[in-house]
DNA sequence: ATGAAAGCGCTAACAA
DNA sequence: TTGTTAGCGCTTTCAT
């Protein structure tokens, strides 16, 4: 193995200045930069990462908490961890996997070893048992997403509130009056999942300022739940003209379920996701969607957290705008054509 | 922090002691042990994940390489690593995500830097660039698929040829005498991505074997290119019978256009599918399928790569047999009813 | 069955 | 601008 000593030696410096060069932490001449570049180059030095975690008491590794609970939509959330592992290693750091199997003693795991530098968790519940111990563990933490009560910890993720009422606004301006959000499955909402409950929140409250008759019902992903909930609502709503589906795995199997019950889309039944622009671009129908931008979420959230390990002041608060985009699934309420 | 000291003095031993009752690698007088036992306990004790490293020379940490690949479906990889994530810690390690934008690289900096015990490899190609590093690299891993050439590697993966051969059996033995193989997209197949090839080869050759007519074809998985595929092979072969999918997101797209076509299943159309069981019941018609054991292929990936950490020699090449579970999409061949 | 002490490879004062 | 050196917290010889 090959050493920071046998650099400094090969450079014809001191170790610390070999440290140093690679650090920046303190001006060096640009001779002596380039003879050290040179040695470890040449030598394919990599310090130590043990090393340097119990010296510098930095492991430049941050943990990323992925709960993998059922009923979330798996493809979305790789992409979270694909975006955060991809902007970390921009900032020199690993990724750590941590599939919470083991609840809270994971994290206090992480703190008490030093296995890591930061925290980002995702999944977060509104009440979600993790976040006192994350408000008092001495391990800076970014959550995706939002806990009921978010005083004191770093949160980003989609307004999914302004999402909600973007679907309806979108409903709305096209002239329909009785719509229904249909979202993630029954557990979802049991366990109090902060994206589920704000988009129906916002939802509710847009439609309810319209003056809109207007449901909300979870959906099982499955084609039985799926024709149990088209026909369900057809009968419960007979006036209905527009939905919003804020669960993937279901999309295509409720819309399927409501032309079988006879709606025609956009014709008669208008339809808005909340869902990756490719799922929506690939239905049936193409599909009026508000995307989840999970990149710029998972990059942004490692940029917080890097910012907080420098020791300087983020905000608590980080909500990206929604955005709309118009497809073919959406169209002016009124008359079949 | 609480050190390995504050423990020691606590129990009235010396550090060593308590190294020693921690890692087990000497016999210790049971009240020794129960008193160091108790001051971990009452300390909350954890030792410094980068301390232990630098001086054990092992991080108790492996890498998991998951390229993130287009093509590939997402769930199951997640599968994977789940297990993988899971099994690991049952081993007290801990794993690090690596997502391969970094390709060969990453695997010299894990090797280097000694973050990592040891790798464990997804997503095998037939022709893999890393393959030839990770015999010549100073660190054990596991891949999770073949390579064409896996002389002096550890490889575990669902037997793909035997599933191919057993898709194709099934429908010989319900007197199908036209099929076709349905598979990845072509980039899948450009790749050269070992268990699409290998489904592919046993597919064929049972094929040949029975002297049935077959097809084998790429597939995007769109809903245009699905009815694209299901026209052009119903015209090329007007006797088809029987096609077995091996592509997860595609499936679905695949029987609706078959349907569309005319085609009704399994009437006048057996579909057998490799793919997750959940997808399998939940389509339109439950279909016959052969599973991918993710959760056991990643837990005895970790197990072959344990055993290898403690410098026990392991079997090059672990393949686990294919089991087909017959459901309504297969029915035997003969004048539709 | 237990202790003492020498490192593991690096970083960061402290000196110059 | 650079070098010297004292640890960081743990494991593991070597002694007893």
């Amino acid at each position: 193995m090959v050493k920071i000593t046998d650099v400094a030696r090969r450079a014809g410096v001191s170790p610390s200045t070999v440290s140093y060069v690679l650090s920046g932490k303190r001006s060096i001449s640009a001779a002596t930069q380039r003879r050290v570049e040179a040695s470890i180059r040449e030598l394919g030095y990599r310090p130590h990462a043990g090393a340097r975690a119990l010296a510098s008491s930095r492991s430049n590794v941050l943990a990323l908490v992925m709960p993998l609970r059922s009923g979330i939509h798996v493809p979305v959330q790789m992409q979270f961890a694909g975006a955060v592992a991809t902007a970390a290693r921009g900032h020199d750091h690993d990724v750590l996997l941590l599939t919470q199997e083991e609840g809270e003693d994971g994290l206090r795991r992480m703190a008490d070893s030093a296995l890591v530098d930061g925290l980002i968790v995702m999944d977060v519940q509104l009440s979600d048992a993790r976040t006192p111990l994350l408000r008092t563990l001495p391990l800076p933490s970014v959550l995706i997403g939002f806990p009921a009560e978010a005083g004191g910890l770093t949160c980003i993720d989609l307004d999914f509130t302004a999402t909600g009422e973007s679907c309806v606004g979108h409903l709305a301006h096209l002239g329909h009056r009785c719509v229904a959000l249909l979202g993630s499955p029954p557990e979802v909402y049991v366990r109090g999942t902060g994206f589920a409950r704000r988009t129906a929140a916002g939802f509710t409250g847009v439609a309810r300022r319209y003056g809109m008759t207007s449901t909300v019902l979870p959906c099982e992903p499955s084609r039985a739940a799926a024709r149990q909930t088209a026909d369900r609502l057809l009968r419960d709503h007979p006036g209905l003209t527009g939905i919003v589906v804020h669960n993937e795995p279901a999309l295509p199997l409720l819309m399927e379920a409501f032309q079988r019950a006879g709606m025609r889309i956009p014709q008669d039944l208008s339809v808005v996701a909340v869902c990756p622009d490719e799922l929506a671009e690939n239905a049936a129908v193409p599909v009026t969607s508000v995307a989840i931008p999970a990149d710029e979420v998972g990059e942004r959230a490692v940029e917080l957290l890097m910012t907080k390990l420098n020791g300087v002041a983020v905000p608590e608060t980080t909500l990206l705008s929604p955005r709309l985009t118009p497809r073919a699934s959406t169209t002016v309420c009124g008359p079949a054509s």
